[in-house]
This record gives C-alpha cells, sequence and structure tokens, in this order.
DNA sequence: GTAGGGTTAG
C-alpha cells in the first residue's frame, strides 16, 4: 500500500535508504529496513497474516545466500503479496540485481492466479531485454498460464518465439496449445499445430492422441476418431489408460453404452487397469440410461484393485440415481447423514450431482447449501460445481447475478469454458432477453472460445423458441460450414421450431435428413413431430407416427399420451381423448399433473366443477402434486362459475399450490372485466406494474380492450357484492405473494456468500475422492 | 491432457 500509494519520491527515498542500510550495517538491520519497504503499515488482510508474512521473509533472508530482495519477493509470493511482490522486483532492477529464473517463473504463476496479465507481460518483456533469458520452464509455464485463460492465441505465439531463444519447444508445449485449441472448440488449430510439430521433428505422443480423439468424440464425429486412434497405435505409440477413459467417455455421451463397455474390455484384454474416472464415466452412463443393476460384474472388476470401497460405490450410485429420480431431498440427506456420521466423507462426485439436480430444477437455495456444507467438509469446488450453480440462478431467471458469478470464475482464472457461456446464453433465452443472449454469443467468441455443438444447439433452440426460425437456419448453416455435426438436440429444436411455425412438412423433412446423417429420431423427436401433426389438426398422421413408433424401438411416453389426450380435448373430441387415456393405463403409463391438469381444465370448460373438484382430491390422493398450471385451471373454472365450495377448494389449492404468475395475473384480469368490474381491474392492473412481474401480450390485450370498454360505458356496469369481493380477495393475495417474492428478505442467501465461499483457494485439480 | 446432466418435447 505505502508503496504503491507513496508516489515517486518516497519510493525512491525508501530504496536509498534501505540499500545504504544493507550495504553499511549489519544484515539484521537490513532485514528490519526491508520489512518497512515491502510489507504496508496497515494491515491487508489481518494482523496474523501480516505478522506470518514477516516471520517468512524474515526467516528467508536469513537463510538465503541471494542479495536480500529476492528471498522477500519469494515470501511475499508465498504471503500472495503480489502486488509488493512486484515493487520489490523492481528494486532488484533499479539496483541492476538480476532475479533468478526461479523466481520469475514462481512470479508468472502468481500473476496468473490474481489474472493480471498486463503485469506479466511487463515483467516478461524486461525479462526478455535484460536477461535472464527465459528457458523451457518459464515458456511452459507462460503458455500454461495463457493457455488455462483461454488465450490459445498468446500460448501459441510464444510456442513459436522459443526456438529463437534457442529452445525448440517440446510436445509438452506442444501439447498444452494443442489442448487448449481442443478445449475451446478450435480442433482445425489443433491439427494444424499436429501437423506443424511433424514438421520441427518432434513427434506427438500419448497425451497429444489423447486430446485429439477426445475433441473428434466430443463433435460427435466417431469415425475420425477411430482413425486416429488407429493411426496412433501404427506409428507406435501404446494407447493408455487415459486413452480408453476419453473413448469410453465418449461412447457413454453418445448413449452407446455397448461400445464404451467393448472399449471397456478392449482396455483391460491389453493389460491397461481402469482407473476411478473409467469408472465413474461407465457408472454415470449406466445410471443415466437406468441401467445401474448391471454394473455389477464391471464394480467388481475395478474392486479387485481396491480402490474403492463396496459402500462408497453404493452410495455414489444410489445417490446419482435419485438425482435422475428428482428425489434430491432425499440424496442430500444422506449426504449430510453420512458427513454427520463421519465414516467416510461422501465423494466430490456424489456433492456434484445433487447440487446440479437442485440447480436444474430451480432450487438454488438448496443447491446454494449444500455447496456450503461440501466447503465446510473440506472438499473443494470445481469448475463443474460452479456451473452448477450459475445455472441455479440461470433457471431463476437471475441473469445480473449470473453474469457476477460469470465475471468472479473468469477472473479466477476458474473457467473462460464454453459450459458457462452455454449455460449464459440459455438462461438469456429463458427469460426471452434474445439481445442479452446475442452478447453472449459475442462475448464468448471475443474471449477466444469457439462455440461447440451443445453452444450451438443451445443458440440455434432459443432462436427457434423466440420463432426466429430464419436466424436458427443461418446459424445452423454456420454450424456445418465449420465442420460441427449437428446431433439430435439440434434437429429436435429445429423441427420443434418448424412445427411451431407450422411448418410440419419441413419438420418432417430435417427429420429424413436426421436419419441420412446417421442419426436416429428419438422420444423428443417424435413428440414434437406429433404435437405438430395434432396442432395442424392432422390427427390421422399423428396416429400413423404413434402406431409406428414402437418400430423404431421407442416406446410413448407420458408426453405422447398428454399431447394427444391435450390435443383432442382442444377439439372437444372427448371420445379420443378418452380412448387415449385408457391406452395410457392399458401400456402401465402413470398420469402425471400434466394428464391432471388436462383433464381438469376440459371438466371446468364443460362446466363440470363438481367433477373437478373430485380431480383435485384425486391427484392428491395419489401423491401427485399440483402445481401452479393446476391453481390457475382451477380458479379460471371458479371464477367463470363461482359455486359454493369456492372458498374450500380455493383455500385447499392455496395451501398446496398457490406459485401465481402473469398467467394467474391475466386470467383475473379477464374475470374482473367479465363481470363488469372493468374499472377495478384497471386499477389493480396499475398495480401490478409495479411489482417485478413482466406483462405479457395477452395482458396488454385485456388491458386494451378494458381501456376501450370503459370508453364506451364510463364503466357504469352493475355489480354484483359477493363475485366482487371475491375477485378482490384473489387479487390481494396474488400482489401480496408478488411483493413478498420481491423482497429481499424472503431469498436466504446472497450471490455475495457464493463469491466468498470456497474461492479463497484457486481448485487443484480434483480428486476423485 | 482425462468425469461430474452445458442445449430438446406436452
Amino acid at each position: 500500500m505505502l508503496l504503491r500509494r507513496g508516489g515517486l519520491h518516497q519510493h525512491r527515498h525508501l530504496t536509498l535508504h534501505a540499500t545504504a542500510a544493507a550495504a553499511a550495517t549489519t544484515r539484521t538491520s537490513a532485514i528490519d529496513d526491508l520489512l518497512t519497504l515491502f510489507i504496508p503499515s496497515a494491515p491487508r488482510i489481518n494482523p496474523l497474516h501480516r505478522r506470518k508474512t514477516l516471520a517468512r521473509i524474515s526467516r528467508s533472508i536469513k537463510l538465503s545466500l541471494l542479495p536480500p530482495f529476492e528471498p522477500a519477493a519469494c515470501a511475499l509470493l508465498a504471503s500472495e503479496m503480489v502486488p509488493e511482490a512486484l515493487s520489490a522486483l523492481r528494486h532488484m532492477r533499479a539496483l541492476s540485481q538480476t532475479p533468478s529464473l526461479p523466481f520469475h517463473n514462481l512470479l508468472f504463476r502468481s500473476l496468473f492466479d490474481k489474472g493480471d496479465v498486463f503485469s506479466l507481460l511487463r515483467v516478461f518483456r524486461d525479462m526478455v531485454a535484460v536477461g535472464p533469458a527465459p528457458d523451457h520452464l518459464a515458456f511452459e509455464a507462460l503458455i500454461l498460464g495463457f493457455c488455462r485463460r483461454g488465450d490459445v492465441g498468446r500460448a501459441e505465439a510464444l510456442l513459436w518465439l522459443m526456438p529463437r531463444f534457442g529452445c525448440a519447444p517440446g510436445v509438452v508445449a506442444f501439447n498444452m496449445v494443442i489442448n487448449a485449441c481442443c478445449v475451446f472448440g478450435r480442433a482445425l488449430g489443433a491439427f494444424a499445430i499436429v501437423c506443424a510439430m511433424a514438421e520441427t521433428g518432434c513427434a506427438p505422443d500419448v497425451v497429444t492422441y489423447n486430446v485429439l480423439i477426445g475433441a473428434l468424440f466430443r463433435e460427435g464425429n466417431v469415425g475420425e476418431a477411430k482413425k486416429v486412434f488407429e493411426e496412433m497405435v501404427e506409428s507406435g505409440v501404446e494407447p493408455n489408460t487415459r486413452t480408453y477413459n476419453v473413448v469410453i467417455d465418449g461412447y457413454v455421451k453418445m448413449g452407446r453404452l455397448k461400445d464404451a463397455v467393448l472399449a471397456f474390455d478392449e482396455m483391460t484384454q491389453r493389460g491397461l487397469s481402469p482407473d476411478c474416472y473409467t469408472f465413474n464415466t461407465i457408472v454415470a452412463g449406466y445410471v443415466k440410461f437406468g441401467r445401474e443393476g448391471e454394473v455389477g460384474h464391471l464394480l467388481k472388476e475395478v474392486l479387485r484393485d481396491e480402490l474403492f470401497s463396496a459402500e462408497e460405490l453404493e452410495l455414489d450410485v444410489l445417490i446419482a440415481r435419485m438425482c435422475w429420480d428428482d428425489q434430491m431431498d432425499k440424496a442430500a440427506e444422506i449426504l449430510r447423514r453420512s458427513l454427520k456420521d463421519d465414516n467416510g466423507t461422501p465423494s466430490i462426485l456424489a456433492f456434484h450431482s445433487v447440487i446440479t439436480a437442485y440447480a436444474r430444477s430451480g432450487f438454488e437455495t438448496e443447491a446454494f447449501e449444500l455447496y456450503r456444507s461440501m466447503v465446510e467438509a473440506g472438499l473443494s469446488p470445481s469448475a463443474s460445481t460452479c456451473n452448477s450453480l450459475l445455472m441455479g440462478l440461470c433457471r431463476n431467471g437471475r441473469l445480473r447475478e449470473a453474469g457476477v458469478l460469470m465475471d468472479k470464475m473468469v477472473e479466477r482464472g476458474f473457467c473462460t469454458s464454453k459450459t458457462a457461456f452455454t449455460i449464459l446464453l440459455d438462461g438469456c433465452f429463458r427469460v426471452g432477453d434474445r439481445s442479452g443472449a446475442m452478447n453472449v454469443w459475442k462475448e464468448m467468441e471475443r474471449h477466444g472460445v469457439s462455440p461447440d455443438v451443445v453452444a450451438f444447439s443451445a443458440f440455434i433452440n432459443g432462436l427457434c423458441v423466440s420463432n426466429w426460425m430464419d436466424e436458427a437456419c443461418e446459424v445452423f448453416e454456420e454450424m456445418l460450414r465449420r465442420g460441427l455435426f449437428p446431433n439430435n438436440f439440434t434437429y429436435n429444436s429445429l423441427i420443434h421450431g418448424f412445427c411451431n411455425d407450422g411448418n410440419v412438412s419441413e419438420a418432417l423433412r430435417l427429420e429424413k435428413e436426421m436419419r441420412k446423417n446417421g442419426l436416429q429420431p428419438d422420444i423428443f423427436t417424435t413428440n414434437i413431430i406429433i404435437s405438430g401433426l395434432c396442432k395442424q389438426g392432422r390427427f390421422k398422421s399423428a396416429n400413423d407416427v404413434f402406431m409406428n413408433m414402437c418400430d423404431n424401438g421407442l416406446t410413448p411416453d407420458v408426453i405422447t399420451y398428454n399431447t394427444f389426450i391435450g390435443s383432442y380435448c382442444k377439439t372437444l373430441d372427448m371420445v379420443n381423448a378418452v380412448s387415449f387415456v385408457n391406452k395410457m393405463s392399458l401400456q402401465g403409463c402413470e398420469p402425471d399433473i400434466t394428464t391432471y391438469n388436462i383433464w381438469i381444465d376440459s371438466l371446468c370448460r364443460s362446466r363440470m366443477m363438481s367433477q373437478a373438484v373430485k380431480m383435485v382430491d384425486e391427484l392428491v390422493s395419489v401423491g401427485v402434486v399440483p402445481n401452479t398450471v393446476t391453481y390457475n385451471t382451477v380458479m379460471n373454472g371458479v371464477c367463470e362459475d363461482v359455486l359454493d365450495r369456492a372458498m374450500i377448494l380455493t383455500a385447499k389449492l392455496l395451501k398446496m399450490a398457490f406459485v401465481p404468475n402473469i398467467v394467474t395475473v391475466n386470467l383475473l384480469l379477464t374475470h374482473m372485466c367479465k363481470q363488469g368490474l372493468t374499472e377495478r381491474a384497471v386499477m389493480w392492473a396499475e398495480r401490478f406494474s409495479q411489482v417485478p412481474l413482466t406483462f405479457n401480450e395477452t395482458t396488454f390485450n385485456i388491458l386494451d380492450r378494458a381501456y376501450r370498454d370503459l370508453e364506451w360505458t364510463g364503466g357504469i356496469r352493475g355489480e354484483e357484492e359477493g363475485r366482487s369481493s371475491f375477485m378482490e380477495f384473489l387479487m390481494h393475495i396474488t400482489i401480496d405473494y408478488m411483493y413478498e417474492l420481491s423482497h429481499p428478505k424472503s431469498r436466504s442467501w446472497d450471490i455475495k456468500d457464493v463469491l466468498d465461499y470456497g474461492f479463497g483457494e484457486l481448485p487443484k485439480a480434483i480428486e476423485a475422492r
């Protein structure tokens, strides 16, 4: 602080003072002077830290034979006092002392950790100008730092600079840059470097091949990945455990479990032993596809080497399965219990699964609580866990805070990865912030992160959902131009977009194209097409698709049935609607809350309110949880046709499913207007515009009509006392809910908590346990 | 240089 704030004069004065002291007096008094020089008078963090640093500096200087600045600077670096260490370096330069190479390498690492690239480049420039000449280690430290930050351009430039300093880049340096290219989605750049590498007489090693194979799998390019694998074996490079881990992961991600297991077998036949990555990858695949029962024989293989205890494995598998089944509370409870019992810490993986499951479902508070327990248990959160927290914020529409977290992650050198950008991009589209999404896309490119298949798919999906089909198609073309292989997500998003646009024939053409490209249309594709056909009233074709599903190895699921039931209900074709309800139960497919909501809605529309009431009781009795749609549907019926039981039913639903949204407000406004309470409706709309709730097109249409209505009638209409007070009551509780929601007190944690928690130390490589 | 639900349906 003193040095940075004190101005040039004071700075010089202190320097001379220290120098004179060091030269004239004993070593001990020089140490005292140095301490005044480097350690700011005001404590930076806490007194304890300061004392420790002073002690460390004294000790370093006493032990060292170097001129006293360098050990002092090293001690400052060890205390994370980077600015002070930089000023120590300036003193050395001013005294024409040459700091050693190891000191420079240490400083580079600290500067990367702090994200201070500007200082780093300045130090490097000075180093090149006046020595010491950078060696292999210096270059590699710099290249690694730039690669971690995603600055592949600088990393590659340094690579080609190395020969000019008398040290030709080795395979390690090449691999770092090649890996960075792949991580940031520039497979082409990676290939170019591999070629250039061969020209310099440096042969690719197993790492080079592993990185390339991984990148190709991530692109979905299995054919090319296999070719590179063969080339590797031919050129005499032996595949290792990591090679197989990459291959197995690639297959699992594509749902090709059979191929994954074949690779696993091949691996063991080669005498390679699977490690924790192999295990986690395969188990994740089995659990994901609901086949955890079959993992047993593989586990035995892994357990033979006693890498894991059976209990630990079972706990992980159990927790992963629960998360897939949306039973996060149970999983979290088990985790907390096993922490308390103190008999073995649950794995990071287990924590990660639950945190992510919570975040995905929008339970950000629970996600954060668990994150806190994880950090308290001494487990380092990884970039993946931070991404999950980011997703939690995005799924709750808290984009601004997500942006803050993202900046913090980038600042930490943590994760300038595609994943975080993709989450943010998707988050923007979810809240309808299209220009925000465009900015994220640009920002991603600006960071030198080339979008991959997932990022492109998320972008295309966002455009499709916004009904910007022309743009979506353009982006799709761009994706193909970049040599990326579209996957099911990509096609399904486009097909959905065209169906919503009423262009089913284009959707069907895309489905054909998908098959031609070797992709299997899945249950999503089929449901989307069925829905599209139903929307067009083409029930015959929709039924044909339904009949053919089984031939393609697909089983209709609850969404398929709901689509048919809902579509038939909409056209008042109750005969066919009932027929699909029967088919559904015959197939043993359980109705979910949407099925009930559809059915309750059509009962309400047919003015069969008492039946609707019965249906609400029934769904609760079978353990289905009513949601906002249930509430809105029933209230719509209640407002339409007030019956004696309205208050009881309302009270019941308020207790179970009162999470009002814009649809709730719209339906209340509509009914107020319908009941001649137009003036009150307008008054309430004004009040609702004061709370954080975004009106949609429907709201504006309702209000347009209301204002016109008031102009015509002058607002004089009869009204029934009972109805009016009931509607007023509903309006009151709804706006109260919105107020409470916007009140910061209702949030149990703040984004600041996340940033201060677990960010103290730069995450190390995460151990599996 | 490796994992961990980044993106899809009613």
